[in-house]
DNA sequence: CCGTCAAATTGACACTGTGTCAATCACACT
DNA sequence: AGTGTGATTGACACAGTGTCAATTTGACGG
């Protein structure tokens, strides 16, 4: 295994164990096998890190097959029930790092930019799947494309499932079961 | 106006206008017109002095009376309603220390006692909404109590509304017409 | 008028974590 | 033997928080 894989790693299980901003260059040079020093030679900045491991968590985990079957599926409410499976169960895969990338935001530009190109992504799908409800006249007539979009966008952030599994300490089978009921209940003519 | 009341009066200013960590200790010391030292004769840390700036908020918008109305609402509708509205048009008073209290969670941990407080005040208001739904039966049966609370305090947490305002780019208007119209959605029979 | 107490000031310093730089080493490839 | 790559060590700059000591200022009471 080469050295930048073995830092991604370290990093990666460092940022799930530890509380994320726990988490310093040097420990994860160490955890790698490597001096602090050569980490900066392989990723100029803290905020480089972490962008490279988010994207190494989609290669691993595949984020792309996990998201097909939602844009093949054969109705607007499969597609929805699918999105929401894919991503749903996609975020407790990332949230270690995604913790520390969302905590950089307000004071490294690039982890914003990066963050804030990882939200539209999302945003997409759920555009997707509203406009996939709309096709089969499935969507409540309470909100513009729009603002269905949003709600979507919303209801599957980061932060929700943070609070809903974390504060609200719900299982992932019941956050996934309950946010499908929901964005049913709201999106849903 | 005594030097403390003028330091929090410096703090909330700066914090509402900066993106809230951009705002150090000698920034608001400066602004209050002493030095960063004196700073520390009032408040021992960072942490403190937000805390302490999140209380004078409420005692300036006197968040208190604003939320009586809902503890007298004739029905449980109506109690969510003007719940939603009295926290709803809070929010954005306190987003700016909100934001810089919560961004010290991850490494203070009187910060984040400090705002699990608070959360769990805001939690208090949405089971007793909850409770008066049900006491109407107008409560949605496909919810248990504690969840439909769960899901009224994720809705409207700082989280959402930052979502919606910020990324979604809602006006507050929208943002609680919308809240008002989704919680109702989801949580009424 | 003097002493005292509180609030504030100045300046220096410790600590943590990020990021940089220079000199050096080890090893593989040709 | 020579060259280049990746790594190492050690030192350092910088920002921001928090601490400490010595000193000043102003008000108030005896």
């Amino acid at each position: 295994m080469d050295t930048r894989t073995r830092i991604l790693k370290s990093a990666w299980k460092l940022l799930e164990a530890e509380g994320a901003n726990a988490v310093r260059m040097g420990d994860i040079a160490k955890a790698a096998g490597i001096s602090r020093q050569a980490l900066y030679l392989h990723f100029p900045a803290r905020a480089d890190l972490l962008i490279a491991t988010t994207r190494y968590l989609d290669e691993v985990y595949d984020i792309e097959s996990k998201l097909a079957p939602s844009r093949t599926a054969a109705s607007g409410l499969e597609r929805l029930d699918s999105f929401i499976d894919a991503w749903g169960n996609h975020i407790p895969a990332i949230y270690g790092v995604a913790k520390a990338l969302m905590a950089m935001r307000d004071t490294d530009d690039e982890a914003d930019a990066a963050w804030t190109d990882r939200l539209n992504a999302i945003r997409h799908g759920c555009e997707a799947a509203i406009k996939a409800l709309k096709a089969d006249k499935a969507l409540s007539t309470d909100y513009s494309q729009k603002q269905a979009t949003d709600i979507l966008w919303t209801i599957l952030s980061v932060r929700t499932w943070e609070h809903l599994t974390g504060d609200c300490g719900w299982s992932q089978k019941q956050y996934i079961e309950k946010t499908k009921h929901m964005a049913r209940q709201v999106l849903c003519a």
